[in-house]
DNA sequence: GTGCTTGCAAACAGTTTGCAGATAG
DNA sequence: CTATCTGCAAACTGTTTGCAAGCAC
């Protein structure tokens, strides 16, 4: 992973540069993201920065993560069951290891096979664009309780 | 695939041993289920059951989906912008191939790496149980009228 | 000063739930 | 006969939208 801080930085100009208003509130949600490793959630994120900012609502902080999403700055981690998850600092498709007792996610040290996606493509027709490749299990902590 | 008239008596059996009821109702879904290789969604399915069960409702086909979920007989394929979607065939992990422009889903002829599985079980210590690959793209049919 | 952004509240959509009457076994 | 299933409608939840006031530039 980039260091924080310049991560920050990067998302900052990425938003400076588009033209894009640094609010305060922005700069602090920037800098969530940017810190956090471990794929927050639009309300984990709203926790945080009511305390900052408490003012602030969950419609806003969507809309500054659907922003950066559009800059393909953040990747959003879609779960039809539960809250979407995102991830700003690596902003392209990679593995995610899931647990499914207390809904954790990391990041796995794997990458899918790149030959996969060029044979899915020569197979079907399709021009891929992107893809998702997610594991299911029970972290460690969990399992410990059993 | 097999073949549809085995998998729509293979649900029903599967229901019948566990003691459920088969009304006209699940029955018609089963055999759609069965039938289709489309991925259907529950709205969809209940476009096609509406015509043969004109009071049949939405809540209802959900509880069957649902059941059947729990049974392990069919696979729910969750998004989180969009319907989920259903495979009553395969209903195991299998890679999905998804349509960016038209939502169609086919399942391409490749699959996962088993090792790649063990290889993040080793080293992230989860219990893997599940997984999920789906690649986005855009299929031969909507890249023509470009 | 201009118009993007925020706070706020209402709307939205797919899915789930609760209940009374119908029906499979 | 009776417990499950269906039809129905309301509830639920995460996310989006619309609008007036605020503020970055």
């Amino acid at each position: 992973m980039v260091d924080s801080q310049t991560r920050f930085e990067e998302l900052v100009n990425r938003l400076r540069e588009q033209g894009y208003r640094l609010t305060p509130q922005r700069m602090a949600l920037l800098r969530l993201l940017a810190a956090s490793d471990g794929h927050p959630s639009a309300s984990h994120l709203y926790d945080q920065l009511h305390t900052q900012f408490p003012t602030t609502r969950l419609g806003t902080i969507y809309k500054t993560l659907n922003l950066l999403k559009d800059l393909d700055e953040v990747l959003e981690l879609g779960f039809s069951d539960d809250d979407n998850r995102y991830d700003g600092n690596k902003p392209y498709p990679h593995p995610h290891l899931i647990c499914v007792r207390c809904r954790k996610i990391m990041d796995p040290e794997v990458k899918l096979a790149q030959d996969l996606v060029q044979q899915v493509a020569q197979q079907s027709g399709y021009q891929i664009v992107s893809h998702r490749l997610d594991f299911y299990g029970v972290c460690p902590d969990c399992r410990e309780g059993e």
